[in-house]
Parts: C-alpha cells; sequence; structure tokens
DNA sequence: ATAGATATGTTGGATTTACAACAAAATATA
DNA sequence: TATATTTTGTTGTAAATCCAACATATCTAT
C-alpha cells in the first residue's frame, strides 16, 4: 500500500501535488496506525483533537443507546475521513469509530490544518478549501442519511438505500454495499429479521435480487 | 432591528470586530431580503451559490417525498445560517427552506467567503476558520437529530428531543420549541395524533407538562 | 472434511404505529 | 361578538414492526 497514493486521491488532499504530499503530512503531525477487526477506534464521549482518514479497511460510525440498541450513523471506506468534528468542537464524540476489518488510519491533528502554519506551505489555504468541502459533502451525506431513514416502513427505507448505493457507485444496477444484514438494520433503524422477511418479499415480486451483501435493481415490468 | 448586532453574535462572524462588519459585508457581496410567513425560500432541487444567515424570523428545513409526505430537517432560528452546503457543493438542494413566520434574510456569497479576497482582509481567516467551525457544529446538530429520530418509539424520541432542548436552551425546565404539533411529528417523524395522545400520557403520568408549545419536563418521583 | 461459530431467513404473537374520522380548544377574521 | 379556520386531542381499526425462537446457510479454523 501507498500512503500517498490513497491520501492523495482523499477529498481532503484533492487538487494539491503528490509531490508536495511528504512535507504536508510532515507539517500536519500526522502518524498512521493499524487496528484489528471490531476495534474501537474512538469510543463515545472520547475526546480527540485528530481526525482520521481510512488508508485501508473500514470503519463504522456507531451509536449505542441505553438500552444497548446500536445504530449505525454511516460507514467510512478508503480515502475517507472522520471524526472531523469531535477533532474540531473540541466536544466529546456523539458517536463511536470501530473497525469492521482490519484498518489503518491515518491520523492528522485538525488544529494544524485551520491555522495557517508558520512555514505558509503554499498550499495550504487548498487544504482548508478542501476541509470546507469535506465538511459540506459530510452534511450532504447525513441528510441524505435522514432522507433514508425517514421514509414511512421497511421497504421504502431498502428502496431508498440501495437506489443511492447504486446511483452513488456510478448507477450500476449490481453494486456491493459496505453492510451485512445486521448493520444494514441498524443503519436503516428497522429490525433484521424484519428486514430480511421484507427483502425476501421484494426478491420474489422482482424488484431487486441480492447474494450477501451484493444487490441488484431490477426494472419493473 | 440592527443587522451588524445580528451578525456580531452569529456564529459565522463570531470574533469578528463589530467595526469590520460593513467592510466585511460589501466584500462578501451580501444583500438582505425579507420574507412573508410559509415562504419558500429555496425549493428541493435548487441551486445557489449564496448561504443565507437568519436576521429576523425563522426557517423550517423540510423534505418532501413522492406522497407528499413533509419531513422537517431542521429549524433555523435568528443568527443561525443554512444553505451554506447546497452554496458551497453546488449540488442541487436536498430539502427546501421555508419562512415559519415572517422572516429577513441575509444572504452572502459562499465563495467570497472561502476564496480568500484580493483586498486581504485582516479578518477574512478567522472568517472561513468559523465556517469550519459552524459546518462541524451542523454535523453534530445532525447527528444529535438522528439521535432522536432513531429511537425506538414515539416516547423515547419525544423525551430524547425535548430533554435535548431543555439542555440547548440552559438546562431549563421549562422551556418552548421552535415546532407546533404537526411540525413537531414531522421533526420526529412519527404521526401527529399518535403523538399526541402519547403526549397526554406522558403528562398523565407525570413525566412531563406542556401548554400549545411551551413544555415543562418533570423530575420523577 | 468436520465442528463450531456466525450470518441469514422464516414464522407467530405481542406491541406499536398509521390512518381516518371526529371532538374540543384555540386562533383568526368579519 | 359571532363565525370560520386552524390547531390539538381522542378513539377504534387496520397495518406494520418488534421480539423471540428456531431453521437454514455460510464461513472459519483445525
Amino acid at each position: 500500500m501507498n500512503i500517498y497514493e490513497i491520501v492523495h486521491h482523499s477529498h481532503l488532499f484533492k487538487q494539491i501535488g503528490a509531490q508536495e504530499l511528504p512535507h504536508l503530512l510532515g507539517c500536519l503531525k500526522s502518524r498512521t496506525s493499524n487496528f484489528p477487526k471490531d476495534y474501537t477506534i474512538i469510543d463515545e464521549g472520547d475526546f480527540t483533537d485528530e481526525m482520521g482518514i481510512v488508508l485501508q479497511g473500514s470503519v463504522n460510525i456507531v451509536r449505542h443507546d441505553f438500552w444497548g440498541n446500536r445504530t449505525v450513523v454511516t460507514n467510512i471506506g478508503v480515502g475517507d475521513t472522520f471524526a472531523e468534528t469531535v477533532a474540531f468542537t473540541q466536544s466529546p464524540s456523539e458517536v463511536a469509530a470501530i473497525t469492521s476489518q482490519p484498518t489503518t488510519i491515518l491520523f492528522l491533528n485538525i488544529n494544524k490544518i485551520v491555522t495557517t502554519c508558520s512555514m505558509n506551505c503554499v498550499y495550504h489555504h487548498m487544504l482548508i478549501e478542501n476541509l470546507v468541502r469535506l465538511l459540506s459533502h459530510k452534511n450532504l451525506e447525513l441528510m441524505k442519511k435522514i432522507n433514508h431513514i425517514t421514509k414511512r416502513n421497511t421497504r421504502e427505507k431498502l428502496l431508498s438505500y440501495l437506489s443511492a448505493e447504486s446511483k452513488r457507485q456510478g448507477n450500476k444496477k449490481t453494486f456491493t454495499i459496505p453492510f451485512d444484514r445486521q448493520h444494514l438494520a441498524d443503519y436503516l433503524c428497522v429490525e433484521r429479521s424484519a428486514m430480511s422477511s421484507e427483502l425476501s418479499k421484494m426478491r420474489s415480486e422482482g424488484l431487486v435480487d441480492y447474494h450477501k451483501s451484493t444487490f441488484t435493481l431490477l426494472e419493473e415490468n
């Protein structure tokens, strides 16, 4: 794995020359860490001043309520970032960040990003602009998630999520989602078994087909 | 109403000297507009490159699905901002912004904020940092909203929202929410009448008291 | 290949919500 | 004030969801 290759294609470092990255990452006091599957990188209530970029693997942003019910807020894949908000606001984390497979994270001190450094890096302003763009996109994603989970019933939630995911992956009719059934249910805020049976119905009606986490949206006839 | 007074206390212009505001607002090509109640400032699907600050009144961020079901994503009060995301990402708006009373908006061109101006305003960098902070807080608010609506039933959603609102308003036990019953139901994604009857039960059990949009959280005995 | 662990699918009964229809209260308007 | 309009509360029924329990399928490690 080439760190710079991944970082170069992340939203945060977009439009920043690859040759600038080593210097910039040093300036930002970056560090990388490896984590096993199901490792809690940040727990609910934690403080941190570092945001993370996923270099390898995948992270779920989750929340547990008093009774232990789990909500999967979102999934963070390679090149995507997390913990910008908790790092920047210096408030206790509303959510936990938990790996869903062996994962490598690049951590960046967020204050180093926002505060223009003394060395006056040429690309520093671009970095801040990228951060604004990134936060805007996070916002958009959260809005879209809200669009899914505010649907009135399980079938609509599924169709809303699956069609959005199809669109996100380039309007492919067949695509793989980053969740197993339980995580998908926790993401859409429905009951796993109820969701399974709804999926079965939808398949028997010819709306969708699926095998494990790979889904195909079918034309209506 | 003194524009500068309100702007000075908004998150976006925090820590920026009041005497700088006239110059800065000119630099940002700001303009103000007045709107009547229930006016759609931005509709779903619209594009814009201006964000808004509420100077007077109140704006609901709402969404309608194919069948006309309304979802109130959030409420924007005096000094708060909206449309940063749609303005910055230049993507079609996922939501509509609709006044809930006669309202005055200050519009700002978001590109003027992000791009350092030629005149090199001293406070411009502070403005960008504030924008990052503001977007982070929006993120946090959306997360908190997700915490409310992912609760398993109507009572929990109500208690989650009401206690958060109480906390937000300085841990006051009695406070007024910016929603009537229908909007509150649309915000919490429940059925208005079901919510009404749940509120009645909660009142009869001594959990809460309320009159119109003013609620009081009661101690458990 | 086998056994154990994990993931997914199925079903029925208890609980909760949606929906519709209407009553009562509050507000706006003539 | 009287009347119309809007908002809020109440109730019964239909529908959807939750939950638990179990069946089946898939994966993992030896």
